[in-house]
DNA sequence: AGCACGCCGACT
DNA sequence: GTCGGCGTGCTC
C-alpha cells in the first residue's frame, strides 16, 4: 500500500492489553509484516505481541490520544522527517502466522468475546527446540548420476546389496528419512549410508523430525491401506462429483457427508484432497482428539504422496513447532491434526475436512472455549473453499444447517464392502431374574453370544460406559423419569436433603408421592452414579428398587468375564490403561493381531478403529448417560451406541450387537435399533424446539467457582447482575424486542470439583449476536475481578455440555 | 499481564 | 517521621 520509503507503523496486539498499540517501523523496512510475532517495549517492560495491521505513521499518530499531538510538529521543526512522534519501535520480529488468517482470528475474537491477542495466543504453537535426528536423503546429484550411468544400480547390487537397497528406498522419498525408519532395511544403516555419502549419492543430515511425515512406503501396517479401490460405490462417486465441482469452482461450499461406518468416507476425503493437490492448493484435515489412529494416518501417507504436517497433542512440542514452520513457509501443503489444527498456517487453502464432526471433543472445554468444527466452517468461508463435515451420526447442529440449506447433504447409504450394517438387539434387563444372570453384569443372551463368538474364533468388544453420575428418580412401572417442568431435564435427587433439584434453573422440590405419569404410588428407582466422582461426600444410594452399581465399571466386567470365560484372553481399554502414548496403539494392535479375544472398554473403544476380527459388540448398560442433567444426553447416547455398533462385522462375517438396557422402550434406544437416524433427529429436535435449546436457540453458560461456597454464591449473583445490566443496555440499543432468558444461578451438576464450589447461569438467546456481546462484557469483567478471594468465571459460548 | 502511582497502617 | 500494603489505571 505504502511506497517504499514512506513512514510506516505497525498495529500490535499484546496479551492482556485491551487495545491495539502502534509502533513505528524504520522507513522502507520490509522485514516486519502482518502476522509477525514481535517483541516491543510496553511501559517499562518488554512484551510479546503480534502485528495485525500496517498503517502509515501519520495515521498512527492521529489515532494517539490527543494530548501529545504537538510533539510531532515540534520535532519537525528540527528538520527531522522520520520523526516517530513518540512512538516506540519494534525490537525483534519473526513470521508467526499468515496475514489471511486474521479474518478468522477477528471473527473468533468477536464471536467468543475474547481479545484478539488471546485468540492469537491460543492459535500459535509454543516455540520449542526440536530434537535433531539423523536423517538421510538422496543427494542433488544422485538423479543426474543415475542418468549418466545406468549400470550404477546393477553394479551396486553386486558389490554392496545393502547400499543398493537403501539407495532405492531413499530415491523414492521426497523428504529426509530417519535412520530409525531405514533400520527396517538394514539393521545398522549408518555404515552403508556413509559409503553412499562418500560416493556423493546421498546426504546425511541432522534434521528435526517427525511431525512432518511423508510417504516412505514399506512401513504401513495393512497393505490394503494404500490401495486405491478399483470401484467406488454409487454414493461415493456422486458425492465426489459434487465435491470436485465445488473445488473447481473455488467457492465456500459446506458439505455434510453422512455415511454409516464402513461406507468409505475416508476414500471420499482422499480423492477430494488429491484433487485439491492437483490444483496446487493445500488441504486441512481435522480429526477428533482420540481418533488420529495410525491406520488413518497410514492411508493418508500412502495415498497422497506428499509430506504431511502432523499437529496433534501426541506430537512433541518441538516437532509441532517444526511442522508449523514447514506450513508457514509453504514447504508442506497438507496438515492433519486435532482441534487446534484449524489454526494451521496453510497457504492457498483449497479444502477442509472435519472427520466425525459430531464429536464433543471439538469443543475446547477449558480456557478459550472455541468450537473447532464451527470455526473450521468459518475458515472455509474466509478462504472461499469447500469443507467436508463427515459423520455417521451427525450433530443436530449440522442437520439443521442442512435443513436450512446452509450445508449440502451428501449421503453414503451403503457400506463400501458388501456387508450389511449390524442392527443392535436390545436386551431387557428387567425381564431377567437375578438368579438367571450368569454374572452381575452379563445377561444370558450376551453370555451365549460371547460363547458362540469365541467358539468361532472371532473376537468380542464389550463396552461399559461408566460415565454418568446423577441420581434421578425413575418410575419402576413406566420408566418415567422425574424432570423439571420448565427445563425438561431430569431433576437430580439429593438424598441428604431428600429433595429434587433442577441444575438448570435452580428450583427444588420434594419427591412426588406417586409417579406423575402412570400414577403408580409404589416405587421410584433411584439411579446412582456408576462409580464416577460423587458430587457429595456421601454417596447417594437407595435401597428401594435401587439398581446397584458397584466396582469400577470396566474392571468389574473384566473380572466377571474372566470367571465366565477362563480360557479367553481379555484386555481392557479405558482412561487407566491408555495413559502412555503407545498404550493405545498397543491395545488395538493386539486386538488386530488376534492376541486377544475380548476387548473391554469405555466409550473410547466405540470410536472409529478398524477391528476386522470383531463380530460381536456388547453394551453392558445403555442407560448410563441417558438421564444426565444435560440437554444433549440423548444425542450422545445415540451416537455412542451407533458408533459402537460400527465395530461389529467389519471383517468378512456379519456382526451382532447386543445392548443391555432397562428401558428398551426409550425412544433413543428404539432409534438405534431401527437405525432410523433421521427419526431420532426429528424426535430430538422437537424437544429442543420446545425448550429453545441448541440448535434452535443459542446458549451461553457462565460457570462461577470458588473454594468458598458463600463467595461462589456472591460471585454468581454479581454475574447475574452484570448480565441483567448488559441485557438491558442491549435492549435499549435495539429497536426490536430482545427475547432472552437468564436462568440461575443454580448448582452446577458437578457441584463441587477439585475443591471448588460450582454454580452456573444459563443465557438462552435466539441469536448468537447477543450471546457474543454478553460474553465480551463478562470476559472484560473477569479480567478485573475485585473483592473476591479466589473467584473464577468461565464464559462458555455454545457450551458442549452443561455439567 | 506487568508495572507504575498513590494513599493508609506499624515500625526503627 | 519512613517502609510497604495492594487497590486502581495505563501501556503506542
Amino acid at each position: 500500500m505504502s511506497e517504499s520509503g514512506a513512514e510506516e507503523a505497525a498495529r500490535v496486539v499484546v496479551g492482556g492489553v485491551p487495545m491495539m498499540l502502534s509502533y513505528s517501523l524504520t522507513p522502507g523496512d520490509r522485514s516486519v509484516g502482518v502476522g509477525d510475532e514481535v517483541t516491543v517495549e510496553l511501559g517499562r517492560r518488554r512484551a510479546k505481541g503480534w502485528v495485525v495491521e500496517k498503517i502509515s505513521l501519520a495515521e498512527a499518530l492521529s489515532d494517539l490520544p490527543g494530548k501529545k499531538k504537538k510533539t510531532s510538529s515540534q520535532l519537525g521543526f528540527f528538520g527531522q522527517t522520520s520523526d516517530t512522534g513518540g512512538l516506540k519501535s519494534i525490537n525483534e520480529s519473526a513470521p508467526a502466522f499468515l496475514p489471511e488468517q486474521l479474518d478468522l482470528f477477528r471473527w473468533m475474537s468477536e464471536y467468543y468475546g475474547v481479545s484478539l491477542a488471546e485468540v492469537i495466543e491460543n492459535a500459535l504453537p509454543r516455540r520449542a527446540a526440536s530434537k535433531k535426528v539423523l536423517c538421510a536423503l538422496p543427494s542433488s546429484k544422485l538423479f543426474a548420476t543415475l542418468e549418466e550411468d545406468p549400470t550404477l544400480f546393477e553394479s551396486l547390487i553386486r558389490k554392496a546389496p545393502t547400499q543398493a537397497k537403501l539407495l532405492a528406498y531413499l530415491a523414492e522419498c521426497s523428504t529426509p528419512t530417519t535412520l530409525k525408519e531405514l533400520a527396517s532395511i538394514s539393521k545398522n544403516p549408518l555404515s552403508s549410508l556413509r559409503s553412499l555419502e562418500e560416493k556423493g549419492l546421498v546426504e546425511i543430515q541432522t534434521t528435526a523430525h517427525l511431525a512432518v511425515v511423508s510417504n516412505s512406503g514399506g512401513n504401513s501396517e495393512g497393505v490394503f491401506a494404500s490401495e486405491r479401490p478399483s470401484q467406488l460405490t454409487e454414493g461415493q462417486s456422486s458425492a465426489l462429483k459434487k465435491i470436485h465441482g465445488a473445488i473447481d469452482a473455488g467457492t465456500f461450499s459446506p458439505f455434510l457427508l453422512f455415511g454409516v461406518t464402513g461406507s468409505g468416507k475416508t476414500e471420499v476425503y482422499l480423492q477430494s484432497i488429491e484433487k485439491v493437490l492437483e490444483k496446487n492448493q493445500s488441504a486441512l484435515i481435522v480429526v477428533p482428539e482420540i481418533s488420529l489412529t495410525p491406520q488413518f494416518l497410514d492411508q493418508f501417507k500412502a495415498r497422497l504422496n506428499v509430506p504431511i504436517a502432523l499437529l496433534h497433542s501426541q506430537v512433541g512440542a518441538g516437532a509441532r513447532w517444526d511442522a508449523w514452520q514447514s506450513l508457514l513457509d509453504g514447504r508442506v501443503r497438507v496438515a492433519i491434526g486435532a482441534r487446534s489444527a484449524i489454526f494451521a498456517p496453510l497457504q492457498n487453502l483449497g479444502l477442509i475436512v472435519v472427520d466425525e464432526e459430531h464429536e464433543g471433543s471439538y469443543k475446547q472445554s477449558e480456557g478459550f472455549r472455541y468450537q473447532a468444527r464451527d470455526t473450521a466452517v468459518m475458515r472455509a468461508k474466509f478462504a472461499s473453499c469447500p469443507i467436508l463435515l463427515g459423520s455417521a451420526t451427525p450433530s443436530l447442529e449440522s442437520l439443521v444447517n442442512v435443513q436450512k440449506k446452509r450445508y449440502r447433504l451428501l449421503e453414503l447409504p451403503e457400506r463400501a464392502s458388501p456387508r450389511s450394517v449390524p442392527t443392535p438387539e436390545l436386551i431387557d434387563v428387567r425381564k431377567i431374574k437375578k438368579k438367571d444372570m450368569p454374572s452381575e453384569n452379563i445377561t444370558p443372551p450376551l453370555f451365549k453370544a460371547i460363547e458362540e463368538t469365541l467358539a468361532q474364533k472371532s473376537q468380542v468388544v464389550v463396552m461399559y460406559n461408566r460415565r454418568g453420575f446423577a441420581s434421578y428418580l425413575q418410575c419402576e412401572t413406566c420408566s418415567e423419569v422425574i424432570s423439571c417442568t420448565d427445563c425438561s431435564v431430569p431433576l437430580t435427587y439429593h438424598k441428604s436433603k431428600h429433595h429434587l433439584l433442577c441444575h438448570y434453573c435452580g428450583i427444588s422440590k420434594a419427591p412426588p408421592p406417586h409417579c406423575p405419569s402412570c400414577r403408580d404410588p409404589k416405587t421410584f428407582r433411584v439411579e446412582v452414579d456408576a462409580k464416577g466422582a460423587p458430587l457429595e461426600k456421601e454417596r447417594v444410594t437407595d435401597k428401594i428398587g435401587a439398581l446397584e452399581h458397584r466396582g469400577s465399571g470396566t474392571e468389574k466386567v473384566v473380572d466377571e468375564l474372566r470367571e465366565l470365560f477362563p480360557e479367553a484372553r481379555i484386555i481392557r481399554m479405558d482412561r487407566d490403561t491408555v495413559g502412555t502414548k503407545g498404550a493405545y496403539r498397543r491395545i488395538l494392535s493386539s486386538m488386530r493381531s488376534g492376541e486377544a479375544d475380548i476387548l473391554v472398554g469405555t466409550q473410547m473403544i466405540a470410536k472409529g478403529h478398524d477391528l476386522p476380527g470383531v463380530t460381536l459388540v456388547g453394551v453392558i448398560d445403555a442407560d448410563v448417560g441417558l438421564h444426565l442433567p444435560d440437554f444433549r444426553s440423548s444425542e450422545k447416547v445415540y451416537q455412542l451406541i451407533t458408533q459402537a455398533s460400527g465395530r461389529a462385522g467389519r471383517g468378512t462375517e456379519a456382526g451382532r450387537v447386543l445392548v443391555q438396557t432397562r428401558e428398551p422402550e426409550h425412544p433413543t434406544l428404539v432409534a438405534t435399533v431401527t437405525g432410523r437416524f433421521k427419526a431420532f433427529a426429528r424426535y430430538e429436535l422437537e424437544y429442543r424446539k420446545k425448550l429453545f435449546y441448541p440448535p434452535v436457540g443459542r446458549l451461553l453458560r457462565l460457570l462461577v467457582s470458588s473454594p468458598d461456597l458463600g463467595e461462589a454464591n456472591r460471585g454468581a449473583e454479581m454475574v447475574k447482575d452484570i448480565c441483567r445490566d448488559a441485557l438491558q443496555t442491549i435492549a435499549n440499543q435495539s429497536d426490536k424486542k430482545v427475547e432472552v432468558t437468564l436462568l440461575g444461578p443454580a448448582l452446577a451438576p458437578y457441584e463441587r470439583l477439585r475443591g471448588r464450589h460450582r454454580l452456573h447461569l444459563l443465557v438462552k438467546a435466539p441469536s448468537a449476536r447477543i450471546i457474543s456481546q454478553l460474553a465480551g462484557t463478562l470476559n472484560a469483567w473477569k479480567s478485573n475481578i475485585k473483592g473476591f478471594e479466589d473467584l473464577r468465571l468461565s464464559v462458555d459460548v455454545d457450551p458442549g455440555d452443561l455439567l
